[in-house]
DNA sequence: CTGAAAGCGCTAACAG
DNA sequence: CTGTTAGCGCTTTCAG
């Protein structure tokens, strides 16, 4: 491996001028030139971390993302990543877990790796914390999920609007007992998404009490909506639809209700989120589409804005929703 | 950010024994003791990047995958996490998209990086090159993938007695004319799943040349199975019966199934590879199960090895796969 | 436009 | 067991 100064020994110049080569310093053509010659041969190329050391930032960015399996995520990654590749920024990907433990070691490697900023979706809206690294100056955009006071700028889906609209989908189409199973109490996405229920059901004239019997939250994994699912089939008077907060439990939900041998659309589901493989399920999933990608595309953006060191004010983006109507709302009676 | 001279100001003794604190050197237990509190009080935590530049190694690896969206893939990544950081090793996910060019992208920032090492599950069998960093010094561990010639280390899946066992599982069941959808031509896996697929086929006494017939490579992703499915299903004497050599391409295969309105187990349908969400899929799918999770633990043990300098020769660690019956191979007569 | 020199923060000999 | 010292490879003043 070469370094600068076996260039410029071979190149009969000074490191520094290497450096400039390298780095859009003024240098005269045809030393630029020589330069450029000798490093080719030598198959030079600048050492990143010495780079990072002198200059104390770092060309990678961290991604922290709760769930690698969701695909919900893996495509917010892939914005994140096209967004970055374009500025020479790469990612690193690191999965949570939905730990805030885990989260706080991946955030204290980013801190002590340098890294030139980071994009989270916070594990928790009320445990993960940002505040060291926002000390330390180092940028960060939340994604998703909105950690709470936390003063970073945030790129979020419209979800109490989103949840709204489908709920009221459900209404409208004739289910009478539409019930709701959201993510963890932590969450800002399950309570926004709750939040959007709630709204679109005491419209249709539900009494607070009803909504909370007919409310679960789980864990926004598909064993969480099987269990989820199962409990809401177990009620005396068991509901006729149901508005899943996220799509992974939607997965868990079907399964509960195939065992149960209740078929949609006579009994209607809805997915906060695109289902994976939906092609796979029968009937066809009304789903509420998210930007995922997007999401990450408009992060990566965001926080390549403050690594260039801007301080504008804080930003809040807000990325809408489309209701995908299907055949699994189709209506009660099983039209 | 304070410093490792920081700290050593602060207690009173030299950056040299913070850093031993800190590297498990001697020191008496009461400087320990001191040494540790004052860095605690000062929230310090040594710089990685100047800690690898001055010991030219770093502790990250590098991971690089075809398709982050793949299931298979996201669980050998999940191995690959946990394995390493019980040795506090961080994983930096590299999505290669089934590109040689980004690969090779990535493979220069893992350099310039100066990682650890890298494990990689090759985007192509001819065309990735590691040699680069082999002939620095990097280990590399090849997983899943076998690049020709490359002088690494590497964690297969016995793909050809996997695929082997599988179609015969097809021929047993009394499927008449099994055919058989593989990966792309460049790909190891595609090659030694064929060749399982061929040597079952070859036993139960087809004709080389309407083994050929019933053959088709395809991407290994979604789209690419459906096309392949719909080839096949268009010939003049169609097959009962398909062996598809990865998930996604599976998931493919049933939707053009199911557009074609043929039902399993009548055409029995069978998937090298868990499919994602397969409860969704009735009737239950046959896989070979792979250990997709170990395949990634025991590629990051083999790279840790070399990484703490092991010069043992070359190893290739081959795990079984598991035949997985279910009803879609039920039988042809649809038992 | 170019070079010399001074570190970034850390670790690894080497003496003590 | 502890401190001193000399860099890892690079960038960035500061002179020239």
């Amino acid at each position: 491996m070469s370094t600068i100064s076996d260039v410029a020994r071979a190149a009969g110049v000074s490191p520094a001028t290497v450096s400039r080569v390298f780095n859009g310093g003024r240098v005269s053509p045809e030393r630029t030139e020589r330069v450029r010659q000798v490093a080719a041969e030598l198959g030079f190329s600048p050492n990143r971390v010495a780079r990072s050391l002198r200059t104390q930032r770092a060309s990678v960015i961290g991604l922290m993302i709760p769930d690698i399996e969701n695909p919900f995520f893996t495509a917010l990654a892939r914005g994140v990543e096209d967004a970055s590749q374009r500025t020479n920024l790469s990612v690193v990907l690191c999965n949570t877990d939905e730990d805030v433990e885990k989260e706080a070691r991946y955030l204290d490697i980013a801190l002590a790796e340098q890294m030139a900023g980071v994009i989270v979706a916070a594990a928790s809206r009320r445990r993960s914390d940002f505040s060291a690294l926002a000390e330390r100056g180092m940028p960060v955009v939340a994604v998703d999920r909105r950690p709470r006071a936390a003063m970073v700028d945030a790129v979020m889906v419209d979800n109490q609007h989103g949840s709204d609209e489908a709920t009221a989908h459900l209404v409208d189409r004739g289910y009478q007992r539409v019930a709701c199973i959201t993510g963890p109490a932590g969450a800002s996405t399950s309570e926004e998404r709750l939040a959007g229920y709630r709204a679109a059901m005491r419209e249709a004239g539900a009494a607070d009490e009803w909504i909370r019997a007919y409310t679960r939250h789980a864990d926004f994994r598909v064993e969480g909506g099987r269990t989820a699912m199962e409990e809401l089939l177990a009620l005396p008077e068991p509901p006729d639809a149901v508005f899943v907060a996220n799509n992974l439990m939607t997965v868990g939900a079907l399964q509960a209700l195939r065992v149960a041998g209740v078929e949609p659309p006579s009994f209607g589901i809805l997915s906060f989120g695109d289902v994976p493989w939906a092609s796979l399920v029968r009937p066809p999933l009304t789903t509420v589409q998210l930007p995922a990608y997007d999401l990450g595309v408009a992060a990566a953006a965001l926080l390549q804005e403050r690594i260039a060191g801007s301080d504008k004010p804080l930003q809040t983006v807000v990325l809408r929703t489309a209701l995908r109507p299907r055949a699994s709302t189709a209506g009660p009676e099983g039209e």
